[in-house]
DNA sequence: TCCACTATCACTTTTGAAGCGC
DNA sequence: AGCGCTTCAAAAGTGATAGTGG
């Protein structure tokens, strides 16, 4: 087991100060720790007192949809161990969310189908040097919180693996040891902090976070390594009296993804394409392709092209010779490959 | 030769300023 | 002057693809 370092951002508030948590004890309930509120900015990127360490979690290859202990949930066909009830019941209650219980607190993954979707394929994210939004995002509900009590909401990325990976045979495959880890801060929500009766009163979005490969960026934007194994971890932050904080965190194991500079698993692409609305330029291929087609005929045959009826010789019975078409509807969304 | 990575493309959605009427 | 609505261009997002370099 490895940990990984890191420090919370944190230019208006006070710093978390912890020392090392073990992953039995991360998983299990609130943590308490002293705050420093006399922490600046440039002393928490130091390994100093302002320093909260954790322990990465490590996960093989084939435990996607692993981690029951803290989330309360174990996989698309088990039941939740406060409720019994499966995951489809309780995405049915609950707007497809995914409950995940610590302590009295519980936090609901929304767009939950989506991310088992992905998960199911096995989630890719594409990173780049400017930073690429995570898609499907991270955004949830809180209940059980102190309605009167002051919280930051904390978002952050840990490895879920000590292995990095190769899509070898439509698959990822575990291929020796990660690298190291760059230094990344949490983010915190720019709402925080807030009183908790606030916060349990609307969805809490992510969506803005970036992906990035190149090391140095700014807030909001997590440096990695590609071809490594993530996940999303939400902390929830609460101002005690005497500057303590108390940490509640929710590592949510259907966010695991690997970080790619471009996708390697087909089934990835299409889930992508159909569910994310900036892509919808892609859902019909033959619309790009006929445009892309037409620029790439000589001037003759554009002209003939132009001149003769659309529907007897258009570019896109030209394209039909040379492109098979689209294998499946596009907007078909399920995951069978059947 | 392979493959991870980058820049660029064509497309869509989002955002914010400007204009207008009440 | 202030407000609400519409319009439109710019910005920002997407995956595809060709080229680069280790």
């Amino acid at each position: 087991m490895e940990s990984t370092n890191m420090s919370l951002q944190n230019s208006d508030g006070p710093n978390i100060k912890q020392s090392k948590v073990h992953e039995a004890e991360r998983k299990s309930s609130t943590k308490r720790v002293s705050s420093n509120t006399s922490s600046s900015p440039a002393s928490s990127n130091e390994s100093s007192s302002s320093e909260m360490e954790v322990q990465s979690s490590d996960m093989d290859v084939c435990q996607v949809y692993a981690n029951s202990s803290s989330s309360g949930y174990s996989g698309m066909q088990s039941s939740s161990s406060d409720t019994g009830k499966s995951r489809e019941d309780i995405s049915d209650d609950n707007d497809d969310c995914i409950p995940l219980i610590n302590g009295s607190i519980t936090l609901s993954l929304m767009e939950a189908k989506l991310w088992y979707k992905f998960l199911e394929v096995g989630t890719e994210m594409i990173i780049n040097r400017t930073g690429r939004r995570m898609f499907p995002y991270v955004e949830f509900s809180l209940r059980g919180v102190d309605p009167v009590g002051l919280y930051d909401v904390i978002f952050d990325i840990i490895p879920a693996s000590s292995k990095s990976f190769k899509f070898l045979n439509n698959k990822w495959i575990p291929i020796g040891r990660k690298e190291e880890e760059y230094k990344n801060y949490p983010f915190k929500h720019p709402d925080s902090p807030r009183i908790g009766s606030e916060w349990m009163t609307r969805k809490i979005s992510f969506e803005k976070v970036k992906l990035s490969n190149k090391p140095g960026t700014k807030a909001g934007i997590f440096t990695l390594h590609t071809l490594q194994k993530y996940l999303v971890r939400i902390s929830i932050v609460k101002h005690e009296r005497d500057d303590e904080l108390s940490v509640v965190e929710f590592p949510i194991r259907a966010t695991t993804f690997i970080a790619v500079t471009a996708y390697n698993n087909r089934d990835v692409t299409k889930l992508k394409i159909n569910s994310n609305p900036y892509s919808k330029g892609f859902r019909f291929p033959m619309k790009r392709l006929k445009n892309h087609a037409f620029e790439q005929l000589d001037a003759k045959e554009q002209r003939m092209v132009t001149l003769e009826d659309p529907l007897k010789s258009s570019v896109y019975g030209h394209l039909k010779k040379e492109i098979p078409a689209f294998p499946q509807c596009p907007l078909d969304l399920s995951t069978n490959k059947d």
